[in-house]
DNA sequence: TTGAAAGCGCTAACAG
DNA sequence: CTGTTAGCGCTTTCAA
């Protein structure tokens, strides 16, 4: 049997509310009873039982992270700015892998909120009108990040993926490469569909009219990558520019065409997307559009916080600042 | 106000134990009366407290899991380990960062056993005696992962990082470098001097003495990596092969190596530690120790499982297998 | 400034 | 097979 806060109000001869009171900083305690009572905590080695307390209170200072994956190194960063700003605020994260898995999703959604959390961060590829349903429903705050729910009912934090992929493609087109290929994932998530949206009018608006022959679907893997800058090289006459969705893919593509003894960037450009770390490991360096993980992670949370202490939020979808940085992978225009 | 099993019980014309008994499966109800149960629940909407149920059976079907930073490649890939098979079991994960800070570690311990996790998986660099007093007073069984405790008090998931160092060395040796360059962090954890040993007697047992001029103490990343390349370029006469106690310092170091014209495996070989996904995410493609992080943290869960289970557990302190495996960045013998 | 007492929603004997 | 009844450990009025 534990130490419980009725052994300690036996011990330091007062009633349990008021051992209460001072476990929970309340400052109407005489400062003699809260030294009396401190000490006898501490003798005992009282430790509070969260989920007594979360029962009575109805509130367990925990919030749930629904998260495609979280070995994902785009994720895992985005995790990591959810986590630091939860614990600033005093919250812990319940941490669930989804897969993009519909039904995994929403089963882990009615998890969560059995376990009482105060809060839901959301991550994952599309957002069908069931998870808005189930989503909106939500007994507690919800936040999704770095996904899009296309009825906007949900709070979420974003970047503007149709802008961010719209800039790389058109300094692809600036750069002399009419109409850059494009590799992406065949997934349809809403993120997604606003890249292409990007691309494509990046194209209209420079030349006129798409070529589909130069969007190719893969997986988005490394792996995927590879498979992309083969068959380019098998197109004849193929651009001599890639728009790669993900830095991973991207990465694939560099490795691809190298691997078949193209030069990046001088035989071809390669662009990414994310500004993952691997960015930056990788020769040439990668020129990419820098999406904010850590930040979306974090001002997710910031978000989630305001709505759990009922704090007036005047925008309930952020759209968080892109950047493009060139690196080696592209020429000098 | 929620629906509660009173309310079901109510709707139903039975007793909340019925209800109970239906809602954790139960078998001694009547089918009938299961039927008639089930049916409100649907109709209210009723959703168990997973809080009301931990306070009164003493378990809340979660785990803690305190991780030095789940941004890194290395632990999200453990992480998912865990997860996975924590899902397997019906477990969920409370999920801290702790960065090795050691007031944070033991603070997080604290937090956790406060939530009445029923179980923790810990991952640190550095056990000290006060960690071991914490863990092994805890309430709930323990285990580390990835993770090496020098009293061998606390059951553990690991793999045997002193032999695989060893042979990583030895490969380096046996290619014609008497005493590979060693490149690895300062950090004083016990993971990192047991791979230290291995190095060493890699070299004695081939050359007798290890000249400590090519142990090049840096910090874990990527960019140390780089670092440490520059100061390798910087010795007369250099010997031709790197160690790196990582993949991620490993990739720094080949790139800082090519960065300066040098041909990696050609003029110097790269060895790496881990076998992250990186290894496969450069060129040339990274030889490295496998060390199975999906594995050891899925063992380390499965571990515990079993310690929550009262189970009995012939070994509490698992090696996993390691392997060596040779790709482009390391010479044909 | 302190205490008494009523729950929070559920499980787990125990009885029947 | 089903119901009654204590709690689980804490918060939170309400009174004093």
């Amino acid at each position: 049997m534990n130490i419980t806060i009725y052994d300690v109000a036996r011990e330091a001869n007062v009633s349990m509310a008021t051992v209460s009171r001072v476990v929970n900083g309340n400052p109407n305690v005489k400062p003699a009873t809260r030294k009396k009572v401190l000490n006898t905590i501490e003798r005992l080695g009282y430790r509070p039982n969260a989920v007594a307390r979360g029962l009575a209170s109805k509130k367990t200072t925990t919030v749930g992270v629904i998260i495609p994956d979280i070995s994902s190194i785009f994720f895992s960063e985005l995790a990591r700015g959810i986590d630091d700003i939860a614990t600033m605020y005093k919250y812990n994260i319940i941490l669930s892998n989804s897969d993009m898995n519909k039904e995994k999703e929403i089963r882990l959604i009615n998890t969560m909120f059995e376990k009482q959390v105060d809060g839901l961060i959301y991550m994952g590829a599309t957002i069908t009108d069931e998870h808005v349903q189930q989503l909106k429903t939500s007994p507690v705050p919800v936040a999704l990040a770095a996904t899009i729910d296309p009825t906007e009912t949900i709070p979420s934090v974003n970047i503007d993926y149709e802008q961010a992929a719209y800039e790389a493609t058109s300094y692809l087109i600036d750069n002399g490469t009419p109409q850059p290929i494009y590799v992406t994932g065949v997934e349809e998530s809403e993120v997604n569909k606003k890249k292409y949206q990007g691309y494509v009018r990046a194209i209209e608006e420079s030349n006129g009219s798409v070529n589909n022959d130069y969007i190719i679907n893969v997986d988005f893997s490394y792996e995927s990558g590879i498979d992309a800058a083969n068959q380019i090289t098998e197109m004849d006459n193929y651009p001599k520019a890639v728009f790669a969705a993900t830095d991973e893919l991207a990465l694939g593509v560099i490795h691809g065409l190298q691997d078949k003894g193209i030069k990046v960037p001088e035989d071809v450009e390669v662009f990414g997307f994310d500004n993952t770390r691997l960015a930056t490991m990788v020769r040439p360096t990668l020129s990419t559009v820098v999406q904010p993980m850590y930040d979306i992670g974090a001002v997710a949370m910031r978000l989630l916080t305001k709505f759990m202490n009922k704090e007036n939020v005047e925008e309930k979808n952020v759209v968080l600042p892109h950047q493009i940085v060139k690196r080696n992978s592209t020429k000098e225009k």
